[in-house]
RNA sequence: GGGUGCAUAGCUCAGCGGUAGAGCACUCGCCUUACAAGCGAGGGGUCACUGGUUCGAACCCAGUUGCGCCCACCA
């Protein structure tokens, strides 16, 4: 059927790696076998044709020519290496509709993402597999999607946390939850306005030129023609969202949301408008919240300045001498006796005329400098303070964007002119007393543009965070929320439990607007969403909330909050939250805040807006430096999914998270688990070739026939899959993968196929009747089937095209997920399958010392092993060794000893015998070492009386073990030197 | 200033009381009929330093040093 199907171009598939000038003199594909006749949906039978068709054309590898059934044709000639496979573009288009195709494909030999991802994904969309039930019985896990900037495009942050949660999703999918990742985006308030007006100063206007109205429709334009890039960009990364839920914080339903949500807290006395200092960005214009501001040690300068002339004279010190031009007093410790006579008094304040009081304020530390304080209350948040506690006023001497505004010579400089100016001044007049040059200190910066934050005077609204924080602690605390890993719970506590009042009111145009109006006679009222709001005399508050505000409901507003929808009562809590430990504070725990008050009514239990937090950690480079654009070390995830896959791109991602642990990258390990991709994809076409059986139980009277290697092999797999559920329950990507990894590709690989080859071709094994090849096949294919069932929430497009190839289904997305088969559990088959490795290692350590080639056969004899486990294994030792049978005028010139087996070999050449005393030697310095060491421990009295006996039973054991060797080795070594 | 974490093979990390592990990199040999994006064999570490606890410490305790991160209103 193959043969006949498809045109010769398409056959190379079967080998294609073949040496030019070998291809032509192949045989014509010869007769398929009975499969040719079975159109069943049952999978091809690679065994008919794998032979069959060696007319490849000569071209070397690589080529990506698709195999599908005609309606995929699509693009699909990805002509060149696989790493050029080119981008096969955002959301394919509805051509490539239709269910998953169950049709038996034919497999190449390399596994080519391109094609086959975008097919997929489309496939499972129309399939609806990713839309969630509302009405469904099953148990629902929920996960938000931590919400993109819409003037974002996916970033390898992205990618890490997406990965996470789709894993996790997809694996609760296949255990039956009523699974939903809901996925969108956020406004994203200063950051979507700084870049719209970074576009509209390309055509030299401000957002002013346009006006409000105008400005933010041209934000909306802007979103409606890029917001959408970054959910192209998630499906290209196989992201198993419901796109049917999809939401925007701006949208109708989450703005309602919001506005309930600020009229509930307005009216119950937690949202209050005050004149407060508060972070000012003069760049950004606007008010910030303590965690929007970044502090780091800047370089400046410690002035010290008299105030006031002889005995009224006081020296202060400060990094900001342009502000003393707001001064209203000064402030020295209450105790301090160097000022005692000084409190009460009034200094005449330089440059200004000015006279100020002198206050006597415990927060005043006297070791500090002179221990003297100016006071500037209008911009300093302790000055501040200080002021309210004396009753000082507040002058402002700065406008919104830090230019002085004080009148006289400082008059229109901005801050950071005024500061040279004024100490200028200052020194002319003989008033500088020091200047320590440069002064390290903490300086706060805008985390939007890294402007030096301004703190200032404002009236602004604030969130009374008291009783909120308060019960966000208390869910972690009592354990209704659980923090992976749980040490960074502390971090959590640390802050929300000494929140300050949260700054939600910001002077931009992009955002939720605040929803109060005043009246000219000071009246102040909040409306409501279903409320008109009030008329003629009203005008509304300009400011829009905090992004984050509308990122707090995140995880109700985005299921229909304040309504009582049915997915609300479906979906909430949430189950999981995934992100990463950089916004605890800014997200996770304001979700808490919000979540428990807005949704109390359901119940302490029910009110947390998820039931887990799993932390994750920041994407660094190979060196584990922080991946910045100005190192150049950054990681473009379309980049490696365009040239290594996407599964490839999650699985480098995926095996190295480990709960709040940061993840290294480099392009070598992303090409590492492309080459896993091709592992399992060639370990498939492998199986598929040999008839691997994927269909139906194992009988009891079945298990009874398993071979060892069966046996083996099941019990690992049993292992595997309860030690993959063990480490997926406590968010341990990286472990879980690592042990899929080296089950695949160690286990079922390098030693599981290598063991059924001779049992599938049925070679040399007296044993390996109808029966057994059967039960191997069926084996095989199971193993296969759940390998790829357990791989696949982390590497979902090549586990589907090899799953649903294996087995037929309609898609490893829905299929179930593995359980540990309980009587799976088989120690001695494994005590025997190690044994044999064993055995097999420490000969093919001798052929490789002796430059045997591996395909070289080796007659050799087997002494010593009717009486060991092994025994029945004879021949597959022989099959993996290429070990001969003694023919006629056998005469070995060498013996390998291992396992209590000693097997004489045959080289037919004299053997190297530098190169066999070496490896002796070795062996015995190896052996001598381990003697030693257990002698000496033995040899120690407090040892072997304190050490448990079976410590001690065990060095006994290796001592013996190593002496054997000893002499066995000594015995060799002496034969080797005689001629 | 207060927390907190980390120091194990060239790199990134796992191991956390009983004689050192993985991936990648490296060396040698192989196109062995699933895979050269592969196969086989191998080299490489006084587990930061100093003490202590213990029969026994990479692992527990104390201190030292060096990195990192978070928080922070000391002018």
């Amino acid at each position: 059927m193959i043969a006949k199907d498809f045109p010769p171009s398409a056959r190379k598939i079967l080998r294609d790696h073949e040496r030019p000038g070998e291809a032509g003199a192949r045989a014509p594909p010869q007769a398929l076998g009975t499969a040719a006749t079975d159109r069943s949906p049952r999978p091809l039978d690679f065994a008919d044709v794998t032979t069959a068709d060696h007319t490849a054309p000569a071209e070397h590898s690589g080529p990506a020519e698709h195999f599908g059934p005609a309606e995929h044709a699509g693009p699909a000639e990805h002509a060149g290496p696989a790493e050029h496979a080119g981008p096969a573009g955002p959301a394919r288009p509805a051509e490539h509709a239709g269910p998953p195709s169950a049709e038996p494909r034919q497999l190449p030999p390399q596994y080519v993402p391109g094609e086959v991802e975008s097919r997929r994904y489309a496939g499972w969309v129309d399939a609806g597999y990713f839309t969630a039930d509302a009405a469904s019985d099953a148990p629902a896990f929920t996960i938000m999607i931590p919400p993109p900037n819409v003037t974002g495009s996916l970033h390898i942050g992205h990618a890490l946390d997406h990965t996470l949660i789709d894993a996790l999703t997809r694996r609760r999918r296949m255990q039956g939850y009523n699974a939903l990742w809901l996925p969108g985006t956020d406004h994203a308030g200063i950051a979507t306005q700084n870049v719209v007006e970074r576009e509209l100063a390309g055509e030299g206007l401000s957002r002013h030129d346009l006006g409000r109205e105008e400005f933010v429709h041209r934000v909306w334009q802007w979103k409606a023609t890029y917001g959408g890039k970054i959910g192209s960009q998630m499906r290209r990364l196989g992201d198993g969202v419901d796109w049917t839920r999809e939401r925007f914080t701006m949208d109708d339903g989450l703005s309602r949301a919001v506005q309930t949500m600020f009229k509930r807290l307005f009216d119950d006395g937690l949202i209050y408008r005050a004149d407060r200092i508060i972070n000012w960005c003069p760049r950004c214009m606007t008010a910030l919240s303590d965690i929007e501001v970044d502090h780091s040690d800047d370089e400046g300068e410690l002035v010290s300045v008299r105030y006031g002339d002889g005995d009224t004279a006081v020296v202060v010190a400060t990094t900001r001498v342009e502000t003393m031009l707001g001064d209203t007093a000064v402030a020295v410790h209450p105790d301090d006796p160097r000022y005692a006579s000084l409190v009460g008094k009034t200094v005449e304040l330089p440059l200004t005329g000015r006279r100020i009081p002198v206050v006597a304020d415990p927060h005043v530390d006297p070791e500090f400098g002179t221990g003297a304080v100016k006071v500037t209350p209008a911009h300093d948040p302790d000055d501040f303070e200080i002021g309210r506690r004396h009753d000082l006023p507040s002058l402002t001497i700065m406008d919104e964007r830090g230019v002085i505004t004080v009148a006289g010579p400082f008059e229109g400089l901005d801050r950071f002119e005024a500061r040279p100016a004024v100490l200028a001044a200052l020194r002319e007049q003989g008033r500088v007393e020091k200047e320590i040059r440069p002064y390290l200190h903490a300086v706060g910066h805008c985390d939007r543009c890294g402007t030096t934050v301004e703190p200032r005077l404002s009236l602004q609204w604030f969130v009374k965070v008291g009783p909120l924080a308060k019960a966000a602690g208390d869910a972690v605390r009592d354990g209704r929320v659980r923090i992976f890993p749980a040490q960074l719970a502390a971090r959590y506590f640390d802050w929300v439990d000494d929140m300050h009042d949260w700054c939600i009111s910001r002077q931009l145009w992009w955002g939720h607007r605040i929803p109060v109006w005043y009246a000219e006679d000071g009246q102040v009222r909040c409306v409501g969403p279903d409320e008109e709001p009030p008329g003629e005399g009203w005008t509304r508050d300009p400011d829009v909330l905090d992004t984050w505000f509308s990122s707090a409901l995140w995880p109700f507003s985005t299921l229909g909050w304040p309504d009582d929808t049915a997915d609300l009562r479906a979906f909430y809590p949430t189950s999981v939250l995934v992100t990463g430990y950089d916004i605890l504070f800014f997200w996770v725990a304001r979700m808490m805040l919000f979540g428990l008050y807005a949704m109390a009514a359901g119940g302490a239990e029910r009110a947390v807006p998820f039931r887990q937090v799993a932390l994750h950690g920041l994407v660094r480079d190979a060196q584990g430096k922080k991946m910045s654009k100005s190192r150049g070390n950054t990681v473009d995830p379309l980049d490696w999914i365009d040239r290594f896959g996407a599964d490839a791109t999650r699985f480098t991602l995926a095996r190295g998270a480990s709960p709040g642990g940061d993840v290294a990258l480099s392009e070598e390990w992303v090409a590492g688990a492309r080459n896993f991709c091709n592992k399992l994809w060639n370990a498939a076409r492998f199986a598929l070739m040999n008839g691997a059986d994927a269909g139906g139980e194992l009988s009891a009277a079945d298990r009874a026939e398993l071979s060892v290697p069966d046996r083996w092999i099941l019990s690992r797999l049993a292992a595997v899959i309860a030690e993959t559920d063990a480490l997926f329950e406590e968010f341990e990507f990286a472990k879980a993968c690592d042990v899929i990894y080296h089950f695949a590709w160690d286990e079922f690989c390098d030693w599981y196929l290598e063991l059924a080859k001779p049992v599938l071709a049925s070679k040399g094994l007296a044993s390996a009747g109808e029966a057994a090849v059967g039960l191997t096949r069926r084996v095989l294919g199971h193993v296969l089937d759940q390998l790829l069932r357990l791989i696949h929430p982390v590497m979902p497009f090549v586990t589907e095209e090899l799953w649903t190839a294996l087995t037929g289904g309609e898609s490893v997305v829905v299929a179930d997920w593995p359980t540990a088969a309980a009587d799976a559990a088989d120690p001695a088959a494994e005590a025997v399958v190690e044994s044999l490795m064993r055995l097999v290692t420490g000969i093919r350590r001798f052929r490789a010392d002796q430059g045997l080639r591996p395909a070289q056969p080796v007659p050799a004899a087997f002494t010593g092993i009717a009486d060991s486990p092994l025994a029945p294994h004879e021949a597959s030792i022989r099959a993996l060794l290429r070990l001969t049978g003694p023919a006629d005028g056998f005469s070995p010139n060498a013996a390998v000893q291992a396992e209590g087996v000693t097997v004489e070999l045959d080289t037919s050449s004299a053997i190297d015998v530098v190169a066999e005393r070496r490896r002796l030697a070795k062996e015995l310095a190896a052996a001598q070492a381990d003697a030693e060491v257990s002698q000496r421990k033995l040899s120690s009295q407090s040892f072997v009386e304190k050490a448990p006996a079976a410590v001690v039973a065990k060095s006994r054991e290796r001592l013996a073990t190593a002496q054997a060797e000893i002499a066995r080795l000594e015995e060799r070594l002496a034969a080797l030197a005689a001629p």
